[in-house]
DNA sequence: CATCCGGTAATGCTGCTGCAATTGTCGATC
DNA sequence: GATCGACAATTGCAGCAGCATTACCGGATG
């Protein structure tokens, strides 16, 4: 088995190296994106370990790199940075798992083995529905060729909406969408957001509808 | 689905509850180990999502005896204790995945589902019945390839028949598809959602229809 | 200091859902 | 095949949970 670990902590990717190289699984190491990127062509790799915080950047964005280029490699974070809203994100983005440091090799191991058994999921790059394209990488949509400026909260809700057109969307994942498990929800802030966001896509011409089914949740449709 | 959850702190359990039953997860709740060794064995569960700080002990200590009575129920962990040692120490005794709190629910269920894939169980991903298509997963119905809304407790009833379409359903099924077991149910009030489910399937030209085999059940036939 | 976002709350409304009363149906038994 | 009892089907009703909309205002932002 062979891995690639971006890492810039240097003793953390040694000690890794080895204590993996004793069950017989192989490390490519580099500490920048940039190098990662080359590597992922030339190299057929199970899996990826990725750390967020790197000399050239945010790990993240090399997802949607790899992404692009056509490889389904699962990739799993590592991170300091471990709050639910993070680690949504990550997985957001095209992760497999997230794992916070700090961690043992052992369980490290075992998230690499659980990876590998699951089958494989894509990030879409862009969303089309009616007349609207989203990217919810660059977080911009798009309505009939123009620009078309949504405010984060409201985008969050169309995203999860736009991901599943077509398809009920239960209210609790709306809100898990917009919201962490910190900020308790004490209102109808969803509902809210719900209402302004079907004003601006009518005004716009979207050629979408935000749907209700009582008790159960909602439903972007195409017109 | 329906989970064992064995979990002392009762605001939890009840969020975690109304949240999961969103997705058409049933929750049986429980707040002590004692209970539950009994609750495991005249139930089958799904899964069972354990608590480490129980008032009666260690939640870990479940895990050995419930192997030894022979289930393979998969076990997820949840737990404030979230250090790396103590993940293994769980994982080693034979859970299947292990939670630190918080979590977004949205998490919880990945993992429940993950856990699930294990076995050959690749989850049948829509049902087909007559012209209606379910997606159980996403609460979705599609009849005649139109999306079709059916209300909370329905689409229960209906999920529940249509997984088993051709088969008779025992009605105390039915109800605990739909029900809790703190929900007692003193009236005909499933017989009054499969009238109202019956019509709906009419009206729209679902191609199926309800039977009822007297005194044992109901049964969904494609005509 | 002007603008806009976003959470809150009030209001009105819709229709799901549990219950009960009534009517209908099955099947066992004689 | 007539009768009777148990079970099932249907429907109206009332309560209320869930949803839609709007106004308000604090706070962030530039």
């Amino acid at each position: 088995m062979r891995l690639l670990l971006i890492e810039d902590e240097k003793e953390l990717a040694a000690a890794l190296a080895v204590a993996l190289g004793k069950h017989g699984i192989v490390i490519d190491h580099t500490t920048h994106l940039a190098d990662a990127v080359e590597l992922t062509l030339q190299n057929d790799y199970d899996a990826i370990l990725l750390d967020r915080r790197l000399p050239d950047g945010e790990g993240l964005t090399f997802i949607p790199k790899l992404r692009r280029s056509g490889r389904d490699t699962p990739i799993i974070v590592m991170t300091a940075r471990n709050e639910p809203l993070e680690r949504v994100e990550g997985l957001n983005i095209g992760a497999d798992d997230y794992l916070g440091k700090p961690f043992l090799v052992e369980e490290l191991r075992a998230r690499v083995r659980a990876v590998l058994r699951r089958p494989i999921n894509l990030a879409e790059p862009e969303i089309v529905a009616g007349h609207m394209v989203i990217n919810p990488l660059q977080l911009n949509v798009a309505i009939n060729s123009v620009q078309f400026d949504v405010p984060r909260r409201e985008l969050s809700v169309l995203i999860a909406l736009a991901k599943r057109k077509n398809k009920t969307v239960l209210r609790s994942m709306l809100e898990e969408a917009v919201y962490n498990y910190e900020e308790e929800i004490q209102s109808n802030a969803l509902d809210a957001h719900i209402s302004r966001l079907r004003k601006r896509l009518a005004d716009a011409g979207s050629g979408v509808a935000i749907h209700n089914i009582r008790g159960v949740g909602y439903l972007l449709k195409e017109e």
